[in-house]
DNA sequence: CTCAAAATAAGAGATATCTCCTATTATTTC
DNA sequence: GAAATAATAGGAGATATCTCTTATTTTGAG
């Protein structure tokens, strides 16, 4: 991790702007923090002296359960808080947020201004806007997963994640997120190529029926 | 559904007064709402008129998929609100609410009331860490759902609703709550008892294994 | 550039969970 | 209080998903 100081510091503040999230000013203690894939932003179990907020890159929520699996729990992307839940909550048990790309976060040392973000209903109604759709989210996620096969959520999965066509998401992220082992994910996609809905080259999946996985996925949402 | 009038209203709003939830008076306009058991306090996908506060009863939220399957998402109990996710947003799929007990709310007309709403800190600051807590609960609930097979989250929700030793819930209703088959359901019970874990009589079952389902239970929690 | 670690690939067999079916017993409703 | 509806009970067979294993390929650290 680094922090970012002086004029680089300066620029971001400047280009990045997040004042309009707050009626007041956080500049005083505010840093930037960089870190690199793979790295921990926060680690399981650790509790944050930050608050952050992302600017650039895309990070993923981790929790270990005791018996060695590992769910990812969500994705988190520019534009939004990590840490929002150890600044409303004493107790919490803290997950591990993992870089997946470069991210550049600013961090509010929550000692410095929890009590004030705490009364100020502009940051308020921004982050009950922003916990609302994750409750819902993780709501509709954990009803799909109980109600559908991989077969429907992982169409869903390739049809959000794929780019330009192509699908490359890593298979050991994916088993993570969609809560199934590696080797029925392969299985599955072994299928979808048997039945011409995608092509393996390599690594990645070309879709080539988009309208089937379209189908399987539609089921999902109301 | 009653709506309660006169001096039978005032009772309530003086005995459950919530005017520290707000910083403004909301006096004018509220109403007192009575609920019969399996009544639906919201229809699903009807956007309701009305931002609800629960004093009494107990709800279930309840969501159906395109498959025809239907999901418990979440009880709702006393000193919770409802509505809250319509309050904050102009789309929304809106999830059925059911009374599964006589239920008495307040109920806030959205329309008059939204606009002080999100303006007032107290008010968004409770709003916030209820769905913050939410959110970690059904993050906590969608992984374990992944992470584990029925017999430990089953364990885990007769320690949670079981009263004096006796587990009386119905078996439908654990069904959709835990996202399993009724056959399945039976299944495991029925090991349980085999096991000796549980003694049934009749409709219900008496834990006579307190260690073996607390066991089973505890590798679900951090 | 090399070696260790991680990711991919896939077979084989186990098991968790589902669907479909048929009875029996409670609960509601008119 | 009888008839309709919902809940419970369980058999039988299917399938979605898991675990364990072994081999190959890719990636990352020094």
């Amino acid at each position: 991790m680094k922090k970012y100081k002086g004029k680089k510091k300066q620029v971001y503040l400047e280009e990045h702007s997040i004042a309009h999230l707050f009626s007041f000013s956080v500049e005083d203690f505010i840093e930037v923090h960089e870190y690199q894939r793979n790295d921990w932003i926060i680690q399981e179990s650790m509790r944050p002296d930050f608050l952050f907020y992302v600017i650039e890159g895309k990070a993923k929520i981790y929790i270990t359960h005791q018996n060695g699996k590992v769910s990812l729990i969500n994705f988190i992307n520019a534009n939004e808080y990590i840490g929002e839940m150890e600044l409303l909550h004493d107790v919490y048990y803290t997950k591990g947020i993992q870089a997946s790309t470069k991210t550049i976060c600013f961090a509010l040392p929550i000692y410095y201004y929890r009590k004030q973000l705490l009364e100020d209903a502009k940051f308020l109604r921004e982050l009950t806007k922003f916990l609302s759709v994750k409750a819902t989210e993780m709501a509709a996620k954990y009803t799909q997963s109980l109600a559908f096969p991989l077969e429907n959520r992982l169409a869903d999965f390739i049809l959000q994640t794929a780019d330009q066509g192509v699908y490359k998401e890593r298979h050991v992220t994916v088993c993570d997120y969609l809560g199934v082992s590696y080797r029925h994910l392969q299985h599955v996609l072994r299928q979808f190529c048997d039945k011409g809905y995608l092509n393996k080259e390599g690594r990645n999946y070309q879709i080539r029926q988009y309208h089937s996985l379209k189908e399987l996925a539609q089921v999902l949402h109301n």
